[in-house]
This record gives C-alpha cells, sequence and structure tokens, in this order.
DNA sequence: GCCGTTTTCGGCCCGACTGTTTTCAGTCG
C-alpha cells in the first residue's frame, strides 16, 4: 500500500464521552500515521506493512467500529488485525489517539511524515535529508535542494538534487488526484495513439482507471508488445508529453500537460493478462492473489503464474484468476474486500451494467440552474437510452440557483403533463430536489410536495453540523412522510468540499426502516454515495439509485461512471432502483411517499 | 504485528528503473 498523505484535517479530538466520534477513517488515520513513523524509525517492514493493512482493513470496514463498540458488542474477527491492533482500535475509540503513536510522535518529528509523499523521497531520504539538513518540510526541502545544499549529501546527486526540486515545488502546487471523468477523454485518445505503435497488439489503460475508482492519480497504461526503445519513443514523441520522468525498454513515465501522470508498460503478449492482473491492482488485491498463488506452490509476476519455472497461466486475465481456483474477479471489485473469498467459491456478484439503466432520478432544467429545457433534456435522456426521466429542480431556499417555489413547482408539472402527451419513448416524472433545512424540514409546505411523482431531499446548506446534528437533520428529514430519495448524501465535492460529518450507517439503517432510497449521484465531482456505503445499503436491503444530477444534455454521460461506482460497491441489476421499469418504479414510489 | 492442515517460530509479494556507485541501495508501483 502507498504511503498516503496525512489526512487534510486533523482526526476529530477525543470524545471522551460521546465515543461514536470517532469513524473508522481516524482509526485508519492513526494506523496509517504509526506506520510511516515507524518507517521513518526503520523499523521492522513487516510491523509497518501490519499496521498498513490494518488501516486499509479498517477502511475498508463498513459497519462503524466505534457505534459497534459503544453498543457493547465486540469487534468480528478481522484478516490482519490480531489481539494487539485489537486493543489499540478499542484505545483509539476511547481516547481518540493511542500511546504508541503519542511516544514515536515524541522520537520522531511528525511533520516528516509528510515528506514521505514527496516523490522520490523514502524513508532512508527523509533521515538524511533532516539529520544532516535539518529539512523538516516540502519548504525547506524547495530550498535544499534550490541552493545546492541537497547534492552534496552522500547518496545525492545533482540529478536527484533536480528530480527532488521538481517534486518539492509540484507538492507546493498541491499535489491531486483527478475526478475519473475528468481523466477519461485523455486517456482513451492516448490509449488510441499507441494502438498505432508499430508492434502494438493491444493496449489497456489499467490502474485505478480500470478499477473505476472516483478519482486517479495517475495512468497506467500496458501496451502488448515486445519491449523496445522504438515503442517508447513513440510514447514520448506524443505531442501532450510535457516531459519524460523515466524510460527503459520495458516502461517509461511522462507527465502530460494537464499534469496527468502516465507509465506505459510493453508486455510480451504471452505474459499480458498476468500483466493486466498486475497493472490494474489495487495493490492491496495483488498482495492477496500473490499469497493465495505461494499457497499453491506458485509464482505470481506481472509474467504470469509460475510453477517452478514454467509458465502455467499468463495469457489472459481468466487464465491467471482459473489456475488460482478463482472466477476472474471484476476490475471494479479489485480491492481485496472480500473479493477473492467469494470468487474462490464462484459466487461473484453478477454487476449492474449501464445497459440495466432505464431512468435517471436526479435532472435539472433552466427553470432552476440547468442549461436546458425541459424538453432537451427530454429529448437527450430518449438518446442515452433512458425510458423515464425526473425532472427536480432545486427548491425556493436555494437562491442562487433559482429554486422554485409552490407556484413555480406547480406551472412546471402543467408543462410536464403537457409534454408527456406529445413525447414518445421517453416519461417525465414531476419532482423535486428540496433543501433539507438546519433542522431537518424541506423546504416547500406539504401540500406542494404532495403533487409530486418523487421528492429527492437534499443538503445545501450547514455542511459543518457535529455529526449527532447532522446525523439527526438527515433522519428527520427522510422521516416526512413524502420524501422518497436522499440525494448526493455526503455534499462532498472531489478537490473542494469534504463530506458532511454524518453516521452514514444510522442514514442507511433509517433508509431500510423507511422504505427509502439513497442516491449514487454520478456527477464526476461527485460520486457520491461512496462504493462502502453502498455496500451498506444493499445489505441492508435499501436500494441506491444511479443518478446523473444532469443540468445539460451532455450530463447524461455521466451514468457510466456512477455505474462504475455502483459496481465497485458491489451492485447488483436488483439493488440499483432505475433498473426497474416505470410502473415498478411508481410502484416504489407509491409505498414510499405514502 | 499477524499467522498457522508446514501452527508458537520464521516467514511475510515481486520486479523495474534511477542514481550513485563500482556492485547496489532506494524508491516506486
Amino acid at each position: 500500500m502507498p504511503r498516503t498523505r496525512p489526512p487534510e484535517r486533523p482526526p476529530r479530538p477525543g470524545p471522551g464521552a460521546g465515543a461514536a466520534a470517532v469513524s473508522n477513517a481516524d482509526i485508519a488515520a492513526v494506523f496509517e500515521e504509526i506506520a510511516n513513523l515507524l518507517e521513518l524509525e526503520e523499523q521492522n517492514p513487516f510491523r509497518i506493512r501490519a499496521y498498513r493493512n490494518a488501516a486499509r482493513t479498517v477502511l475498508g470496514f463498513a459497519p462503524d467500529i466505534a457505534a459497534l463498540l459503544g453498543s457493547g458488542q465486540a469487534l468480528p474477527k478481522l484478516p490482519g488485525i490480531g489481539e494487539d491492533l485489537a486493543a489499540k482500535i478499542g484505545e483509539i475509540v476511547q481516547t481518540g489517539s493511542c500511546a504508541l503513536r503519542e511516544r514515536l510522535r515524541k522520537e520522531v518529528p511528525p511533520v516528516l511524515v509528510d515528506l514521505l509523499s514527496i516523490p522520490g523521497l523514502g524513508p532512508t531520504r527523509v533521515r538524511h535529508v533532516y539529520h544532516e539538513l535539518g529539512v523538516q518540510t516540502p519548504q525547506q526541502l524547495y530550498a535544499a535542494a534550490k541552493d545546492g545544499r541537497l547534492g552534496k549529501l552522500h547518496g545525492f546527486g545533482a540529478r536527484l538534487q533536480e528530480k527532488l526540486l521538481q517534486a518539492a515545488g509540484a507538492r507546493l502546487q498541491g499535489g491531486r488526484r483527478f475526478p475519473l471523468a475528468a481523466v477519461a477523454p485523455a486517456a482513451e485518445k492516448l490509449a488510441e495513439y499507441l494502438r498505432r505503435a508499430p508492434g502494438v497488439a493491444e493496449v489497456t489503460v489499467a490502474g485505478s482507471f480500470r478499477r473505476m475508482r472516483d478519482t486517479v492519480g495517475d495512468l497506467d497504461i500496458l501496451a502488448a508488445a515486445q519491449a523496445s526503445e522504438e515503442l517508447m519513443r513513440h510514447f514520448q514523441a506524443y505531442p501532450e508529453v510535457a516531459e519524460v520522468l523515466a524510460s527503459g525498454p520495458a516502461r517509461a513515465s511522462v507527465v502530460l500537460r494537464s499534469g496527468l501522470q502516465v507509465d506505459l508498460r510493453a508486455i510480451e503478449p504471452q505474459a499480458y493478462g498476468a500483466a493486466l492482473v498486475y497493472f490494474t491492482g489495487s495493490k492491496a488485491h495483488n498482495i492477496a492473489i500473490r499469497k493465495r498463488a505461494q499457497e499453491r506452490g506458485f509464482k505470481l509476476s506481472e509474467y504470469g503464474v509460475f510453477e517452478g519455472s514454467r509458465r502455467i497461466a499468463g495469457r489472459t486475465e481468466d487464465s491467471v484468476y482459473g489456475a488460482l481456483g478463482l472466477a476472474p474477479v471484476p476490475p471494479e471489485l479489485r480491492e481485496d474486500r472480500g473479493e477473492i473469498e467469494v470468487a474462490a467459491r464462484g459466487r461473484l456478484p453478477h454487476l449492474v451494467e449501464r445497459a440495466d439503466l432505464r431512468g435517471d432520478l436526479h435532472a435539472h432544467t433552466r427553470a432552476s440552474d440547468g442549461f436546458n429545457t425541459l424538453e432537451e433534456m427530454a429529448q437527450a435522456a430518449r438518446a442515452a437510452g433512458l425510458e423515464y426521466l425526473a425532472i427536480t429542480d432545486h427548491s425556493q431556499r436555494l437562491k442562487v440557483a433559482h429554486g422554485l417555489d409552490a407556484a413555480a413547482l406547480r406551472r412546471q408539472g402543467a408543462e410536464i403533463d403537457a409534454l408527456n402527451r406529445r413525447l414518445r419513448g421517453i416519461t417525465l416524472l414531476k419532482g423535486i430536489e428540496v433543501d433539507i433545512l438546519e433542522n431537518g424540514d424541506l423546504d416547500l409546505p406539504d401540500e406542494a410536495l404532495a403533487q409530486l411523482d418523487l421528492v429527492v431531499g437534499a443538503v445545501h446548506s450547514y455542511f459543518d453540523l457535529p455529526r449527532a446534528r447532522q446525523t439527526r437533520r438527515l433522519l428527520r428529514a427522510m422521516e416526512h412522510r413524502r420524501f422518497a430519495i436522499l440525494a448526493h448524501p455526503t455534499g462532498r465535492l472531489i478537490g473542494e468540499r469534504e463530506g458532511i460529518d454524518v453516521d452514514m450507517p444510522a442514514v442507511i439503517e433509517a433508509a431500510r426502516a423507511r422504505g427509502c432510497c439513497l442516491e449514487l449521484n454520478a456527477q464526476p465531482q461527485r460520486m457520491d454515495l461512496f462504493d462502502l456505503h453502498c455496500r451498506a445499503a444493499s445489505e441492508r436491503g435499501v436500494p441506491v439509485c444511479v443518478s446523473t444530477d444532469a443540468h445539460r444534455t451532455g450530463d447524461f454521460d455521466n451514468l457510466r461512471y456512477g455505474v462504475g461506482q455502483a459496481r465497485r460497491g458491489w451492485l447488483e441489476k436488483k439493488d440499483v432502483l432505475n433498473t426497474r421499469p416505470l410502473a415498478e418504479l411508481r410502484h416504489f414510489l407509491k409505498r414510499c411517499m405514502r
């Protein structure tokens, strides 16, 4: 698992009374910091890995651990979490921290952890720059590289100094991940370019892109070809390449003008499947299947599955999984979140697909802050293969978006009725994206909501309420007898705004009890509900709808990213509300909006 | 620090590239 940057916000302070304030992410952050500090102390690498694994496991565990322990239940046995780490989890839940972290923080300046995330700086070099130059921050690193002190250190030459100068500079500009949808066009264009290179049989964009993560840090591209300087020259000649970071016959790394880093790896066709597995990741998934290979007396690498020196699989991904006794695992599931065990039993879910979607339950028009008319949105939805589209403009409180009051909503309803009589192949539903007010009330009178086919509720204000109040607010809104769908449940905007602090398991449980639905908002900057919460919802029988929140006709393309995230959340067709035929959907809404 | 049908010790995923060095450590994915 790669080292990660420290959290943007410090973990929430230890609660004392209200133990539920420590989230799973907080626990994971403590373990991650411990791993980083141990690494700086040059401790046993396997102990360090144990903390990293534990951080990942905790982060991938859907139930809220603090709530679980708070209700008197025991922590279930989790892989990689033994007696010691389980006790530390208890300690973190109780106190917000743990003694080991506090001790390490005294031994190692915690600010050094940040340096670890600068490319080219591992623990050894961080110790060097700290002890010999007193460098503790990216700023100081930048200065030391700039004035030449860095290059004079033993083991640091002019090249490394230059590389670190660049890396520190980039960090000071703000290192970043890009929303999936923001890089997809560039990725597909570059892949097409590489397919035209001589001797290339096949090209796949692997990595987190292929796993459909909501953001990607860089692109990992795989080409089925003999390793050659010629191929790498072709790659480097791509017009968008701004800088070549590294280049050998088998792999090369470049940075595009957009700032996106791209790694290309050439692999012989015999091993293409094994390489695809390897470069698709995730790292956690790779480690787990390698271990499985080892248990069976095989060796797994990007070159294949080997028994001794004999390759027994590798041409295709299916052959690799097959050799390990596994059904082929869809890329979106490869996170070591239980998919390997399920694949071993041949019980992988049949994941939802874009073609399963019959409608979209969240869209805007010019009436509020959209850019197109009702009819234009309807035609575009039909062109995207949809059978129904819910029009859900904003409600009155959202002044900046020209939210609709009861009268405007009534007028829009009449327009929709008229359009529905005229349109063929698409049905518009009358809806609203109604603001959930600070106290959990909805922003329109009941009589206005009563005339609608569906009510989508959303938070657009008071993002910073403490968790307990925020949770109460959402639960109260969902209690409303007309409430049908909770839109973009966390409200996060990638790269701009953290999500609200809310007890999501409690929200999911409330949705189950209430019989309503949670939205997976497919706007590239939202991608909200998160994958883990999708999975938790489906396990509780709560339907999820994949919605575009379209503000213009082109936005229906985003459904494919939403479906990607739904698949990452293990959702099947039956779990997704808008795969249902219109009549079934109406039935659901009628029961929900009683 | 975890784990175990090889179970309380001795393992723990594997390979490419860079840069500094002169045979390899460090980093990355």
